[in-house]
DNA sequence: TTATTAGTTTACAAATATATGAACTAATAA
DNA sequence: TTATTAGTTCATATATTTGTAAACTAATAA
């Protein structure tokens, strides 16, 4: 496998992360599963759009599925997913108290 | 601030990882900063696109940019961005060697 | 059998991201 | 002054992603 596909297929991963709603998501599932319709009532929106970017990051890797008998588990993949998606939000978080504390010592 | 606008912030961060050209990136910047050129021989490609890209990371927070008499220095915001993108591409790793044991099992 | 529940899939329009090449800018060199 | 270097910015065509609504599917209930 070459160096540039490893880059695609890292980048598809990066890629199920990148976006409000499913950054939410993470959030939801972060300490347990939880099935399509408590996520939908978390998040809020159509149906069919919640399905189609649980698609997204299970596809990408970083999500599981279970199909139950009446409703659909989600989960994490790893925990390594919820490790990587709290550093993204240390690196935000330092970015915004680093822009404050610019603008007071105008 | 709410969290709509949270989960807006967080996921601008990751999508600056989601690109293939930007996971490059990343991987030369690791353990020390570059020069644009420097970048640009490595990667390849047009300076313009590695230029608009390197705006996007810097946009995004995760990238630092220095400028110096003779060039542009870029390096990673943080620590933080190399950790969570080295566990992003354990999670791909993962799941590579997970769905050759399937194959495997066949 | 027919209806209901719990989603998934499809079709498509709108929004966003990407790659390319040309034009531009700022700093130094000749 | 006129090049040259080292990029950045802009214009634009193409590709990809996203949101919406309707159609579909599988499992259970009436």
């Amino acid at each position: 496998m070459s160096s540039r596909e490893i880059f695609e297929l890292h980048a598809d991963v990066c890629k199920a992360l990148a976006h409000p709603l499913r950054i939410e998501v993470i959030d939801i599932l972060r300490e347990k599963e939880h099935c399509f319709s408590d996520i939908l009532e978390k998040t809020g929106g159509l149906k069919s759009n919640l399905s189609q970017h649980l698609s997204v990051m299970t596809k990408g890797g970083i999500l599981k599925m279970r199909r139950d008998a009446q409703c659909n588990y989600y989960s994490l993949s790893s925990e390594k997913v919820a490790k990587a998606c709290a550093l993204m939000r240390e690196v935000l978080v330092d970015n915004l108290k680093k822009h404050k504390e610019m603008l007071k010592h105008i």
